[in-house]
DNA sequence: ATGTTAAAGATAGTATTACTATCATAATTG
DNA sequence: CAATTATGATAGTAATACTATCTTTAACAT
């Protein structure tokens, strides 16, 4: 039996809740069929409108733009993630585990989902995480955005990473920067995995989890202590 | 006395090389200072013109479109990093030293630069490089733009930094990934740190080099070898 | 001086985008 | 059955991202 999580959303993320009717519903689900497939620019409410069979209007009456739909994909996915980090480490007893458990997570390499996603294509989503997500932060209203909460799923995850780091090791100093940065490069290497390659190490096939490697040793060595491990 | 460096740029970039004439030269100089107020977004090529005093039009038999001149302001940043950081570690034996000189070039801590860039609002760029420099490649023309080279000098950048890598550890497997990945790093912690600063460990005071405290640590910590240092 | 070429100015026009407004209709709820 | 709410349908606007064309100006060559 599969069990599905409903993930409360910020109320300002949305004029009215999509995930309470079926047009709602559709316009988040398609929306990231249809951004996975032709990327944030290129996607349109008409594009979208036409693709559900609606009016761009009535997509304009669950999301102020474009752009907050975006904002609306990528703080669902970060919720989605951290609930299935807290669901992953749950139990574990050794702090190293628990990181080592996360990484797959964040290069979203886990087979088994912790609970069926309603419907949400994970991997469209998790591509336009890759590709789009900066651009959620990366406007001239970070601020006001902020202000609205808007990227708070973002930091809890950040904090629960940096929880998991200051776990592993309460003397690091740079939890918080240790955990953004480990997101952020997770995506961005797999971009340039991807798309420019020669900017990383790794050669891209299917099952080569050189990427994960790398973050591995990347995030331990950094907060391991210095000393030899005893 | 003063030198100047001409950088010469990828033909790609532009449609005609406004480093060429009078009105090309400003549509750099003052697009750098629009796009460094207002943001990529925001900047258009009307406003551009009428800042400039002249006419959409001619702007655009420089450059093809907004996209194109961001990407040739950005590709301009990597090259002179580049010659900045070849100008700095010359000289130096001690790979470890060039590493160490190498940081606050990447966060233009650097008071003295080795010659001065014509005209060109450095600190306005790199505020622009931060904010925006994933969208001159975060596009759906990733591919495209590859081909035609417009992403080489960044490219440029990271091999010569791998190549700083590998003389410090040359048994370090992800030189290329950990030279990308320090650069973006540097980038969007900037970033965070003024817009977003709970998600960095960094106040954010003029003088408060926490920043770079952390990079430093964190790129030594990863590309030292395993053992203690003898 | 004159003719030629190239850059820039000026004006206009088009398709698309990112919305907003309004009114009718269908579905739901009390 | 009445009232409310969601959606559909149509229209319209201001701005954007261009493209085209024609004129003026400047440079340069003979």
């Amino acid at each position: 039996m599969t069990y599905s999580v409903y993930l409360r959303m910020n109320e300002k993320l949305f004029l009215r809740d999509p995930e309470q009717s079926d047009l709602g519903r559709r316009i988040v689900r398609q929306g990231i069929l249809l951004m996975g497939e032709i990327g944030f620019e290129e996607t349109t409410f008409r594009k979208l409108a036409e693709r559900l069979g609606t009016k761009e209007a009535s997509i304009y009456r669950y999301f102020e733009n474009k752009h907050r739909l975006l904002v609306y994909m990528i703080a669902w996915y970060w919720q989605w993630l951290d609930y299935q980090v807290v669901y992953e480490t749950n139990n574990l007893t050794s702090s190293r585990e628990k990181l080592e458990r996360l990484l797959p997570i964040l290069l979203q390499r886990t087979t088994d989902t912790p609970a069926t996603p309603n419907d949400i294509d994970l991997r469209a989503l998790h591509n336009i995480v890759i590709r789009e997500a900066s651009k959620a932060y990366l406007t001239r209203h970070v601020s006001d955005d902020n202000r609205e909460q808007l990227f708070k799923p973002y930091k809890d995850l950040c904090g629960r990473i940096a929880g998991l780091i200051l776990a592993f090791n309460p003397n690091y100093p740079y939890a918080r920067s240790r955990a953004s940065s480990l997101i952020e490069t997770a995506h961005y290497q797999s971009f340039f995995m991807e798309n420019l390659p020669s900017l990383t190490d790794f050669g891209g096939e299917p099952n080569d989890d050189s990427l994960l490697e790398f973050l591995r040793h990347l995030l331990f060595s950094s907060i391991s202590d210095g000393k030899s491990k005893g």
